[in-house]
Order: structure tokens, then sequence, then C-alpha cells
DNA sequence: AGTAGAATGAGAGACTTA
DNA sequence: TAAGTCTCTCATTCTACT
């Protein structure tokens, strides 16, 4: 430890939120919806010329035009170019727009209509960053309009707000105009007039705006602008060492923040995922989890294996403690029996991070045989294959010029789980490493919530997300945290079963309850588990990491494909579960 | 049907060198 | 300082085999 801790210090972190810039970028960018889809320029409409007509009057329509006036526009100007249409539309619904009028527009969309519109509009905006002439060509509350428009507000919305706001209003506070007015109209639904809780989610569209830029901002790298957009864009970097706030192996740490207001709990809550994401991810997750610095963990300083993450969680960071006894943390002490064979060529100390595939037993005898070729120390070019096979699939040597992978239970025990966790039922070898290649680091997990200890003597009751093998349930028993209720979402069952069954083992006195699917967990359900035992005091979750991870090299689209975009249902059920328990007080 | 083996790079940070 | 090199990454999917 060099002491040098400035990578830990909070100007190590760009948190740029000007909505500005981003709102910007997302003006000028090609557009990806939630699905991961890109859309291109062509557009469905294009490409389905039998529906044509229907379609470019429907995608319209569906943007909030009315449909006298799209009717009238397609029958003056063709249909062939949407960009000219929507300039047409746009101009002429800023004219056409009294006051009057736009008085009396509710401010009603809902997400789907905003998701429609997005995916909609997809066709304009591409074209609209091809022609930045029609851009220009409008006028300033135009351009404002078209913004909006773009980012899947109506066109009557968006009047609206402007002239709510005022002429001279920016976009920023046109979207919050939008976002407060959708928050009120929400509660007015929702909640009995008598109740109205102070609620989180009062920015939650706004977030979502982010996040919508975020995806167009993350086009826009692969495109030529990249090195502008870079310049631009200060992404987060990560802290060298990478420690968070502290370990326990090391002197540092930070044991003061200041969590912004609407992070405060109850509950608490603790989200993890890969550290190395794609540009741009973490910074969404931060913005969604209440603007919360996430602190970058590797477990390499807890374990004998790499583990980069980033944790954003609202829990306090002074008077934490490790588990004990403290894991080995080098490859010999945590496997002592692998010392004996270990060539004096091969300097590893740790292991690397510990995934859901594992090098199988033809490779490994592809590489004895590569040192049985040769008396004694392998040439130089052999000596580097071997350690770089070494290095991607985690082996370790096992006898005389012969490398394994890491067997099952050797990762469970690294990964701080009881020995044959994830053992039985039915699992295969295959799902076990896939299983334990998807899960928290005990250790790691555990260090950050024993600050829980002293302030839940009693137990806590527990919402644990995308639970996989129970990391958290794992860390929090070990940390003697009973558990009383402890509601778990997981989509495997096998998963589901390792849980119920350690569950059973370590005769759990609380209550445990299994869900399979985190999007069918809704308001309803979450009210009723909660008011049968009076909220959750923690939600935990690591949310897929598929469409993040660098190991994917065929669909990792970032936070909006197909696994990883299940993180927008944890801060969904995280927020409601705010709202609902904050109506309970 | 279930499982293991093998092929499939890009992206980004760390590090080195000119 | 800039460019080149090295290193690592909670994976996916097809094929062959039992």
């Amino acid at each position: 430890m060099d002491g040098d801790n400035s990578g830990l210090e909070s100007d190590n972190y760009d948190w740029n939120t000007e909505d500005e810039l981003e709102i910007e970028n997302f003006q000028s960018s090609d557009l990806a919806v939630p699905n991961g889809d890109a859309i291109t320029g062509s557009g469905e409409a294009s490409s389905s010329p039998s529906s044509s007509n229907s379609k470019m009057f429907d995608h319209f329509v569906g943007m909030g035009f009315s449909e006298k006036l799209v009717s009238k526009v397609i029958q003056e100007n063709g249909e062939e170019n949407a960009d000219s249409l929507l300039e047409t539309l746009l101009t002429l619904s800023a004219v056409d727009s009294s006051p009057e009028k736009q008085q009396q527009n509710d401010l009603d969309y809902s997400s789907s209509d905003l998701e429609g519109s997005l995916l909609d509009d997809c066709s304009d905006i591409d074209s609209f960053s091809d022609n930045e002439e029609i851009t220009k060509s409008v006028s300033e509350n135009d351009g404002k309009l078209l913004t909006l428009v773009n980012m899947g507000y109506t066109v009557d919305v968006a009047s609206v707000a402007l002239e709510r706001c005022g002429m001279n209003s920016s976009v920023d506070e046109l979207i919050d105009f939008i976002c407060a007015a959708q928050t009120a109209k929400a509660e007015d639904a929702l909640m009995a007039p008598e109740e109205k809780p102070r609620c989180s989610n009062l920015t939650k569209q706004k977030k979502r705006s982010y996040y919508e830029c975020e995806i167009l901002g993350k086009k826009k790298l692969k495109g030529s602008e990249k090195k502008v957009f870079d310049e631009d864009e200060e992404m987060i970097h990560l802290p060298k060492p990478m420690v968070g706030f502290g370990v326990p192996t090391e002197s540092f740490a930070i044991t003061h923040r200041k969590l912004p207001e609407s992070a405060i709990g109850p509950p608490y809550f603790y989200y993890e995922n890969v550290a190395l994401a794609p540009k741009g991810v973490w910074q969404t997750i931060s913005r969604f989890l209440y603007d919360i610095e996430p602190e970058f963990v590797d477990s390499k300083y807890f374990c004998a294996a790499a583990r980069k993450r980033g944790y954003i969680h609202n829990l306090p960071i002074q008077n934490r403690f490790p588990l004990l006894p403290l894991p080995a943390r080098t490859i010999h002490e945590a496997l002592p029996l692998t010392r004996k064979w270990w060539p004096e060529w091969d300097h590893r100390n740790k292991l690397n991070c510990l995934q859901t595939a594992y090098g199988s037993a033809k490779l490994t005898e592809r590489i004895r045989k590569a040192i049985e070729n040769y008396e004694g120390e392998p040439p130089p070019h052999v000596q580097k294959y071997v350690i770089e096979q070494c290095r991607k699939w985690n082996l370790v040597w096992v006898g005389r010029n012969k490398v394994a992978p890491l067997e099952p239970d050797e990762v469970e025990m690294l990964l701080g789980f009881p020995r044959n966790h994830t053992r039985g039922g039915g699992i295969s070898r295959t799902d076990r490493y896939k299983s334990l290649g998807n899960s928290f680091q005990v250790d790691t997990v555990a260090y950050h919530l024993s600050v829980l200890k002293d302030m839940f003597p009693k137990g806590i009751n527990l919402l644990s997300l995308f639970s996989g093998i129970g990391g958290a349930e794992v860390a929090l028993y070990r940390l003697g945290i009973p558990l009383k209720n402890v509601v778990s979402v997981e989509k495997s069952e096998v998963n589901r079963n390792i849980v119920r069954c350690w569950w059973e083992q370590t005769n759990q006195k609380g209550n445990l309850i299994d869900l399979d699917d985190v999007q069918r967990l809704n308001g309803d359900r979450l009210e009723q588990l909660m008011n049968s035992f009076g909220g959750f005091d923690l939600i935990v979750g690591g949310s897929p990491c598929n469409n993040l991870a660098g190991s994917n090299r065929v669909s990792r689209d970032g936070l909006e494909g197909k696994e990883s975009s299940l993180f927008f249902d944890y801060f969904r059920i995280l927020d409601l579960v705010k709202c609902i328990m904050a109506k309970g007080q």
C-alpha cells in the first residue's frame, strides 16, 4: 500500500449531471430502445410498404399530433420523408397550440406511452442527427419542443410545459415541470386523498430521461464523433487501488460521507454489479439510485481471487468489521496442496475473477503435453502459453506438469460460501460453476453489511432481489444478524432450491418466502408482504450483468440489454418499498 | 435430453516506450 | 505527451458426445 489515496477522492468521480449537456447528446444521436435493439434510420414503417400508410399515420398520432393534422400533412407532403413530415408537424402544432387549448391538455401519459413513442420516434431522430439543417432551421423554442418530443414526450405535453414554464425556460426546467405534474397525477390516482406520502419517485421520469440520454450517448461513441464525445463526457474513473471506502486489510478508510436526502433510508439498500461495465452505465445506475456514488471494490483484498464490483448502498460506512476468520488471500494459502506443484516461473499469487465458464480437461491435457516435451523448465514461449491459459481459465497446479480448473467446492470456499453449498439438488457441475460465477463474494458484501449488526440486534426483514445462491443471506447469517423475514426473488429454480436447502440446513428461525420473478412483484404484492411483517429493513440485489460483462462477446448491450435492464426492476421495487413505507409512517 | 468442449473479440484501463 | 502493448473480463452459442 503506497498510501496514494487520490483514487478514492471524490474528484476521482465525475458526476457531471449537466442536463443540457446530456440532452444535447441525446438530440444528436442514434436511438436505442430498452430491449437493446438499435433503431436504424430506415424505420419499420418504410420496411413494410403494405402497411406504410397506416403506420406513418399511427406513428405521428402516437407521438401526440392530432389525427386531423397528421392526415392533412401527409396528404400535402406525401410520406416518403418522415423527417420533413415531422418538421412540418412540429412547426404547425407549435403555431397551432393556443394557450387556451394547451390549458386543457392533460399531462397524462403512461410509461408505455413514453416507451412507445420513443420506439416510434427512432427513425426520425436518427434522421435528424444526420441533418443538422433541420434542427437549425427551427426556432429556439421549437428546438426545445423537438428535444422533448425526441425524448418521448408527446407534443401536447411538451407544449404545455413550454407554455407553463415560459419561453425562456431551459429544457431541464421543462422536464422537471413534466415530472412534477406526472407524479402529482400518479399520486392522485394511486393514493387516497388523505395519505399522500412524500415519494422519492418525484424524480423518476427525470432519471428515466437521463437513462435515455445515456443510451444515446453510448450509441454516439460508435460514431465518428467518438473523440469529441469522450472529451466532453467525463466518465467514472475506477479508484486505484480499488478498495472502495476501505477494506479490512488496508489502513486507508473513508468513514464519513454525505448521502443525498432522497437516498437516506429506511429502508437500507445495497446494489451490486460489475465494475467494468460499458461507459456510462454506472452513471445511469447511480442517477437512478438517488445519486449515490458507487463504491468500487476488488474482492482480491478480501480473498485469493479478484472480483471487481461496484456497490451502491445507503449504509453507514463507519465501524465496519470483517467476517472472521479472515479468508486466505493468496492462492497458496487458500489452496495449500497446489504449492508442491507450483513451478517457479508461475508468479501468480492471486486468481483472476471466478467466472461462469471454466477450463476443459482437454485443455489441461494439452498444457501437460506442451510442458512434458521439455526436460526441466520449459522454454519461454511455452511458459508464456501456459501462463496465458492459466490466467485465462484460473487453472491451478495439481500435479507434476499438471494444471486443473478449480473444483466447484474450491470456488465456494473462495467466494465465502459453505462447502457444498451448491452441491446436490439436481444441479450439474456446469450449472454450479454458473451459479457461483454469478454470485457475491460473501466476505466483501458482509464487510459492507456488518454495520447493520448493532442496529438490528433482534434481526432484520430482508428483501433479496436476484438472490442467486443467496450471497446476501449467507453474509448476514455469517455476521450473526438474525434473519426474521426474507423475501427472496430468484428466477432459477435450482438456485431457489439451493437457498431453501441452506435455510433448512442452518436451522433458520425466520420465515423464507421465495418468489421467481422480479417483474411480477408489483405494489400490491409488496404491500401485502410488508403488511404482514412491517416493512423491509434491507433490500439487496445484484441485477444481471450479462449485458454489461466484458466476457460477453455476443450481447454486451449495456443497461438496456435483455437481462441487464432488469436493473430498472430493482429500482422500481426499491422505490415502491420506499413509497409504501413512507405511507405507513 | 443433458453435458462438456470449443470457438467466438471488443472494450477499457494499466502499463511501457518513443 | 502520445501511441503502442499488455491484461483482464459475474458470457454465449454451436457442436459432438453419451
